[in-house]
DNA sequence: AATATCGACAACCGCAATAAT
DNA sequence: TATTATTGCGGTTGTCGATAT
């Protein structure tokens, strides 16, 4: 007999139930915590009456029931902490978790496969490509780390405040404008973070206003799909001047403090990454 | 109005690490 | 020390509501 059927025949014999939890079950499993605490599992799926097991409470609990969970829409800082601490840990989600405050590894797995791994679909290329971390490296980060420092300004007439949250990051993407000196990959290589006002003006070119978001999806987006699908260098600022993998590198350790002078008070709730990455080291 | 498809999220499964006996 | 039970993690699947056809 494999595995499976056994497993399959202990839960008919223990009469176990599956699939989505009640709210008479959900009373039931914080009424016990509240009164015998978490952990042990296995006792509590046993001696609650829930006809579940250890493992089902203990993911009901840790996922949703929890007091501190924190639920709905991932923020724009959310999402640019996700970003960034993936690009470093890959897809180690609780570690991930462990520094978005309330919310729990299931949720930002989830959000990882619904909104990003369908970007890299979009662009035709696999989520762990060079190519697409690039695009979110160089692309997706700095733009989210604009639209935070736009929903911050005050009284901007731009302001993104009113919508702070979004189910999807890629929509705000803009080409980043970069200037290049290729002279034999010498330490020449500047990079111009997209300008947010420029890249997030919310004129198009005949200036009609239009929201920042509608203004970037189609003509930039088909833009970054043709540009990236077609094997072109996106980097690229002079027709025959791209940019290596190396100049990439270079390019990073010359303006990541530029990139985190200008983007200093969005980090201002935010743990420092840095700090996180050497912690865990 | 009925059906198909898609997206988001909840829940399950297998496995490995750790703790308890 | 060996065995068994428990816990936690990451991958995958299932469910359900929204939208398109």
């Amino acid at each position: 007999m494999d595995k499976i059927q056994e497993h399959n025949i202990d839960e008919e014999i223990m009469d176990l139930r599956r699939g989505p939890w009640t709210v008479e079950e959900d009373f039931i499993l914080i009424n016990y915590i509240a009164h015998h605490g978490e952990g042990r599992w296995n006792s509590l799926a046993r001696c609650s009456g829930l006809k579940r097991t250890g493992k089902s409470c203990r993911l009901r609990w840790l996922n949703y029931l929890r007091p501190d969970v924190r639920r709905g829409n991932i923020t724009l800082e959310e999402q640019l902490l996700i970003l960034q601490l993936h690009s470093h840990w890959g897809n180690r989600w609780s570690k991930i978790a462990e520094h978005l405050s309330g919310r729990t590894d299931n949720e930002i797995k989830n959000y990882w496969r619904t909104r990003v791994q369908k970007h890299a679909k979009r662009l035709k290329c696999d989520v762990n490509s060079k190519q697409f971390k690039d695009t979110l490296r160089y692309i997706w980060i700095p733009r989210l780390v604009e639209r935070i420092q736009a929903a911050k300004i005050p009284n901007n007439s731009h302001n993104e405040a009113q919508q702070p949250v979004l189910g999807t990051g890629i929509n705000e993407l803009v080409p980043i404008q970069l200037t290049h000196n290729n002279n034999n990959n010498n330490a020449s290589t500047g990079v111009t973070l997209a300008n947010s006002s420029v890249a997030a003006s919310s004129e198009n070119s005949i200036g009609t206003q239009v929201s920042p978001l509608s203004n970037l999806s189609d003509c930039c987006y088909d833009c970054i799909v043709n540009q990236i699908s077609s094997n072109q260098d996106y980097y690229q600022v002079n027709q025959c001047d791209q940019l290596s993998y190396e100049d990439f590198q270079a390019m990073d350790q010359q303006n990541i403090q530029l990139w985190m002078d200008s983007t200093e008070d969005v980090f201002d709730n935010l743990c420092n990454i840095e700090d996180i990455w050497s912690l865990e080291q």
